[in-house]
DNA sequence: GTTGGTGCAAAGGATTTGCAAGGTG
DNA sequence: CACCTTGCAAATCCTTTGCACCAAC
């Protein structure tokens, strides 16, 4: 499990099922109806969803669709690129791979989740490759700590 | 799961039996040869150990002891504040809480694991808190993506 | 018709829980 | 001796794999 590095420009087109199925056929893949409902539960999602979590969604919408298949599309769906992972407090969640471009701020006291911009995001990377020549990918792991609110509370 | 904030200066004494002994009793706990067995992996660790690793270790050392004692000894000993954990690439990881004091930046095509220092952690962290007065603990989770060598390679 | 995909079933591994027996302070 | 801890065993959960059948293109 490991994502693409740095925080692009948004400027790609958002991916629909035609998107899907073009970087699919590229590799000689098909567009199954699993695949379609999976793909769907994902992009429906705002932000980021869990793969067992997919797994019981579309199992809800399109009963006798396995689990296994779901694991193996994901994971295939992310080599492609069409997908995407993040590590949250709570283990890997998925996302469609254009919705990548925000870093996770995680209170781990109240739970609440802002995102960091773009520009933020940018300075935080110049900085540590100024002292590294590391390229962070911001995106593939939260950031936790203590929320303006909750930091003030004191806990 | 989810560790206290911010990097502190490293100015507390590191732990010991003694000190371990001290935070359990505080609360009316009893330190046992399994926990100790614990600890001692723990702190013989440089850096940071899986639980199910720890599990095996501490079974090598000492037959018997059961997996399900080692997984509620770690969550105590992070109540109390002994050890914390961090999420890395591979899933959460241990550590004397004493020891957290560095970032990891992890390059996801060699694997190299570079510690960030504590004066660039500061930094960083200074930059998120006068965006969001958020207090950001960037020991918990690790920050992937390419190394400077990787980097150049190109992937 | 090919070749990739899916369902099924089973395996695997990590982690949790209830409970009676055991050990620490 | 009281109460915390442990071992045991069973139960979950999530995820992976082998394999024969099925379907997309």
């Amino acid at each position: 499990m490991q994502g693409p590095a740095t925080i692009r420009a948004v400027e790609r087109t958002r991916h629909d099922y035609a998107d899907v199925m073009e970087q699919l056929r590229a590799r000689g893949l098909r567009m199954t109806p699993q695949r379609r409902a999976i793909v769907t539960e994902v992009m429906r999602t705002q932000g980021h969803i869990a793969p067992s979590m997919i797994a019981r969604k579309v199992q809800g919408d399109m009963p006798g669709v396995n689990a296994s298949t779901v694991y193996r599309t994901l994971t295939l769906l992310e080599e492609v690129g069409v997908l995407s992972h993040s590590h949250l407090e709570t283990g890997a969640e998925y996302h469609m791979t254009d919705e990548a471009e925000h870093v996770h701020l995680t209170c781990g006291r109240c739970g609440k989740d802002d995102p960091l911009s773009l520009g933020e995001a940018h300075a935080l990377q110049g900085l540590i490759r100024r002292h590294h020549g590391f390229e962070a990918d911001l995106t593939h792991f939260a950031i936790t700590g203590r929320c303006a609110g909750c930091a003030a509370a004191g806990a």
